[in-house]
DNA sequence: TTAGTTAGTTACTTTATGTAAGTAAGTATA
DNA sequence: TATACTTACTTACATAAAGTAACTAACTAA
C-alpha cells in the first residue's frame, strides 16, 4: 500500500538537508567563503565527512571551491547563489530555535 | 583549536532536523493528524524508525500522541503548537525546491 | 635533513538504519 | 474452539553511515 503523494522535490531537497552535517555546514558559509579546517572546527565535523560533503555539495551546485596555490596551498569554500538561497530557510531555522528551545 | 561561535539553539534544532526521516514526517504531519501506517506508507519510513522518531519528537513536544480506543486500536500523531510553528520553514524548503531542483 | 603547513585520504571501530519476522490486544469468521 | 485479521509496535540481525586517528602529497622554512 505505497501512498507516495510527496513531491519529489521537496523530497530531495529535505534528503540533502537531511544529511547529518549539511545543514551546519551551509549555515556556516553564509558567513563567507571559508577553508578547509575553519569549517571543520567551527562546525565540529570530522575531515572524513566534511569531505564528503563538500564534494556532494559542490556536485549539487550549492558550493564552490575555488583553489589559490600558495604556500601551503589555500582552498575556499563558498555558497553559490543556488546555495545562498538557502539563507530565509536558515533563518526560519534560528528564528524558531529561538522561540522554542532552550538551552 | 575548537572555534564554535554557532548558536547552541541553532545547533540543536538543526540536530533535530537533520536526522533522517525526521522533516519528512513533520512535513507529512502538517496535512493534519495521522496515524502510524499511513505515515509509514506516504513518508516511506519504515516502522522501526519511525517508531523511533516519534518518541524523540513527542518528547521534544513538537508531536502528540493521541490514542482512540477503538477496535483495532487507533493511534493518532499530530503537530504540537511548537511543530506547527515549523511551517514557514517547510514552506521554504518546498519554495527552494521549486526554484532550484529539478526532478 | 627534519619539521611544519593545508587539504585531504585510508583503515578501522562504533552507531544508525533497513529488513523481516514476531508480539499484544482485540474482533470476526469457520 | 481455532484460525485469521486488524493496528501499532518491538526484536534480531544485516548493511550503511559516521567517528577516530594515523597517514599522504606538495611545498617551505630552519
Amino acid at each position: 500500500m505505497v501512498d507516495k503523494s510527496i513531491c519529489p522535490r521537496f523530497e530531495k531537497a529535505m534528503g540533502l538537508l537531511s544529511q547529518r552535517w549539511t545543514g551546519m555546514i551551509i549555515y556556516q558559509l553564509l558567513i563567507g567563503p571559508q577553508r578547509f579546517c575553519t569549517i571543520e572546527s567551527s562546525v565540529g565535523v570530522s575531515g572524513r565527512v566534511l569531505s564528503e560533503r563538500l564534494k556532494d555539495l559542490e556536485n549539487e551546485g550549492i558550493v564552490n571551491r575555488k583553489v589559490y596555490p600558495e604556500t601551503p596551498v589555500r582552498i575556499e569554500y563558498s555558497l553559490t547563489e543556488k546555495g545562498l538561497a538557502l539563507e530565509p530557510l536558515m533563518k526560519d531555522i534560528e528564528k524558531w530555535s529561538q522561540i522554542w528551545l532552550d538551552v
